[in-house]
DNA sequence: TAGATTGTTAATCGATTAACAATC
DNA sequence: TAGATTGTTAATCGATTAACAATC
C-alpha cells in the first residue's frame, strides 16, 4: 500500500511543537508538480524492466545512473509519496515498482471507450496494450454502418448514437478522442456530459474545455513533429 | 526572415563598453530551452487560428489570454529568436506566424522515412498531415510482401532491406519508427547511420541512443495514459 | 560494528512573472 | 501628441542538486 503522507491537523500543532510554515509545508505535498508526474511512467518503465531482469534491490544512484536523472531527484521525487526505501539497503525493485503502479492508479479498474475508429482508432484498438497502463477498453463508436456491430481485437463497435446509453450502463474512466478535428469538441463534450474523468485526446487541436475535475491528456503529434523539427534545424 | 540577434564578439566588447557578464548573456541565447521550444508549435498553431480567422494584429496580452500564458511569457519567449512587435502597437499575425514557422525549422524542405507499416504506420501514412509540419513524407519501409510495393496514399512502400539503398539516393532528415519495439533499437541504428538527423519513434521504449548530432523525439502512448490515470485517480 | 544509503533540509539553478524605460 | 505596447532587466517563484544527519 502506497502511504501517502498523512494530512496534517490542528492537534499536530497543538499536539508536537510544529510551526505554520512547516505545517504548510506538508500540505503543499498534496500537490504534487506536473514535473514529477511526468516522470513516474519512466520510473514505471525502469523498473519493470529491471524487475523482469532479475534484479532485486537498487539505490538512488544506481537507478539515477540507468535513467539519466541524479540520486536526488529520485529520492526527491519518491519521497513526494511516502517513504519506500531503507538506509544502507536502497530500494526492493518490486516493492517499488507496485508502489509506482499504485501511485499512477493502475490498480483501480480503470476503463476506457473510445470514439472515431479510422485509422488510428483502429491502430489503438488493435496494438495498443491497454491493460500495461492499467485500463480496460471496453467499446468503440463510430458512425460508419460496415463497422458498427463488428467486433475487433475483442472490442465492440457501436454507433456513436449509442454513446450516451453505452455510458449510463457502463460508465468508464476515460474517453479516448480519436475523431476528426471538426467533431472533437463535440464528442469530448458528450463524453464528459456522460462522466468520464478524463478525455485522452489525439485531435491535433486543444479542446479548451475547462470542467472543474475533468482532465484532458493531449497526445499532439504535429506538436511533438515540429518540435523535432526544430531540434534538426538549429543553425542554418 | 528570422532575424536571430547577431553573436556579439570581441569588438562588440571593445567599441561599446559591455563587460564580460553581458556578453555570456547574450551568448546564452543561443541556447534556447526547450521549455520554450516545446512552446513554439502552439504558437504555431494558435497564430495560424487567428491568421485564418482573418485577425492582423494581436498584443502580447491579448494572445496570452487567448492561449492561456502571461503576456510576459510570450514577449519573453520571442525574445529569444529575435525583435518581431512593434510598441503601441504588437504583432503582425501573419508575419509573425511565418517567422514562427521559419524559427521552427518548417521552410527547410525536411523530408521524412517511415519504418514499420503496422496498424499505426498505415495510420500516419494516410491520416498524418506532415506537410503542415513542414516535412514530405518520401517512402515507407516494411517486411510484409504483401505490401511491399504497393502505393499507400501517395506513398511507396519498400522492403526494409531496401532501407540504407533507399536512404543514400533520397538522403531524409528524419525516420519515423513505428517497427515493434524487438527491432526498434536496429532499425534507428540502420536509420541514423544513413545519415537522417533525427528519430520519430513511437515504440513505447527508451531507444537510449546518444549519437552526437542526432535527436529521439518520442511519442511515447503509454506514458501518456499513465499520467491521465495519475490525475484522474487523484485522492483515494 | 562500519559502510551504505536513505529522507530531508539547504543551496543552487533555471524559468516565469513583474516592472519599466524606450518608442511606435 | 498621448496611449499602447514592446523588449529587457529585475524580482519571484519553483524545480533540481548538494549536503548531511539519521539509521539500516
Amino acid at each position: 500500500m502506497a502511504v501517502r503522507p498523512r494530512r496534517l491537523d490542528c492537534m499536530d500543532i497543538i499536539k508536537r511543537d510544529i510551526d505554520i510554515e512547516s505545517v504548510i509545508e506538508e500540505m503543499r505535498k498534496q500537490n504534487v508538480s506536473t514535473a514529477v508526474i511526468r516522470r513516474l511512467p519512466r520510473y514505471y518503465r525502469h523498473l519493470n524492466e529491471l524487475d523482469r531482469a532479475g534484479m532485486v534491490r537498487i539505490s538512488s544512484s544506481a537507478l539515477g545512473r540507468s535513467m539519466g536523472l541524479t540520486a536526488s531527484q529520485i529520492r526527491q521525487d519518491l519521497s513526494c509519496f511516502g517513504e519506500f526505501g531503507q538506509q544502507g539497503y536502497g530500494y526492493n525493485v518490486g516493492t517499488l515498482l507496485r508502489e509506482v503502479m499504485e501511485i499512477l492508479g493502475m490498480d483501480r479498474g480503470h476503463t476506457a471507450v473510445l470514439a472515431g475508429v479510422g485509422n488510428l482508432g483502429r491502430a489503438l484498438i488493435e496494438n495498443f496494450d491497454f491493460t500495461w497502463s492499467g485500463f480496460q477498453l471496453k467499446a468503440a463508436f463510430d458512425v460508419r454502418p460496415e463497422i458498427v456491430g463488428q467486433i475487433i481485437a475483442g472490442t465492440p463497435i457501436f454507433h456513436v448514437d449509442q454513446l450516451e446509453n453505452y455510458l449510463k450502463e457502463h460508465p468508464a474512466s476515460v474517453g479516448v478522442l480519436t475523431v476528426p478535428r471538426s467533431i472533437a469538441v463535440e464528442t469530448a463534450e458528450r463524453m464528459i456530459r456522460s462522466q468520464v474523468k478524463g478525455i485522452w485526446n489525439f485531435t491535433n487541436m486543444d479542446l479548451n474545455i475547462h470542467e472543474p475535475g475533468i482532465v484532458v491528456e493531449d497526445v499532439h503529434f504535429s506538436d511533438s513533429l515540429q518540435t523535432l523539427s526544430y531540434l534538426i534545424s538549429e543553425e542554418a
